[in-house]
DNA sequence: AATAGTGCTTGCGAATTACAAGTGCAAATA
DNA sequence: TATTTGCACTTGTAATTCGCAAGCACTATT
């Protein structure tokens, strides 16, 4: 893995070189949406390659954006999941779901939750972001 | 150019077919934070080559987020601007400047904007919206 | 001891990118 | 009128990255 050099320091383009790429908002989308936190879980993103996902999830780490443990339940597996600083980052998320959902034909938006996030965004965020911390704070009591 | 190919139809992965990339929404942060709207400045993005911009143009261009006039005060030359989807995006840039401003060390962030987009988003948000659509409807009217 | 599951790594051809240079056209200048 | 300048690209090419398939190391199960 490479990793892509600053090209500013503009706050956009430092974020752009972390996750401006084809596939690493996708990955962010299987924790915030499915909460697929296995790499075996993650490859099923829209059949990205393995080495693809490896090296995102490693530029993850490397970033603080996610974090990898031992999964208690099955110990030759491991967990991901958000940090603080990738849990940051779920209103972009929600923001570009927002936008696909009202600006591209054919997709397959949930109608009542495309509603939802047009008329109360912040409410159904916090509440997003609620049920990440719950969940990824249970990783040791499950 | 060439389109990506379609990965599903999830709204998320649809954007992200369309500016899931290193530099299609630093060249919208160049439309939106600093309104340069001309070819030769746009191509100070970052510094990004002439021919990744024309392939980030045309693909903005297909998919009705710029629309492309013949500037009339120098008619030798083409102004860029937003269209009402493209528009439409400026939320999703000003949530990765916030993110990149509260997250990224070494970030040159103006202080008392980025205190701004943290308390009152949607105000931020809604001003950049209106400057934008005034100038870009000015077009003829210079 | 053999098999299966998990999380990767490696190899390689194909596609994409970055950098430099060049092109075509309109307008300004000599 | 001829020449230069500015603008918006296009082309060529080497380097990088990607996608696909296969393989590997480790753990747990049978």
């Amino acid at each position: 893995m490479k990793q892509i050099e600053r090209r500013s320091d503009c706050p956009i383009s430092l974020s752009l070189d972390i996750f401006g790429d084809k596939w690493t908002l996708l990955i962010l989308r299987d924790f915030i949406f499915f909460n697929n936190r296995h790499f075996n879980e993650l490859v099923t993103v829209e059949k990205i390659s393995t080495n693809i996902l490896a090296d995102r999830l490693n530029r993850l780490l490397e970033n603080d954006i996610v974090k990898k443990e031992i999964d208690r339940n099955n110990k030759s597996s491991y967990l991901y999941s958000l940090t603080e600083k990738g849990i940051d980052l779920i209103p972009i998320v929600i923001e570009i779901y927002k936008w696909g959902a009202n600006n591209i034909d054919e997709n397959n938006a949930n109608s009542e939750f495309k509603n939802e996030v047009n008329s109360n965004f912040s409410k159904v965020t916090s509440e997003i972001v609620e049920r990440i911390k719950t969940t990824h704070n249970n990783v040791y009591k499950t």
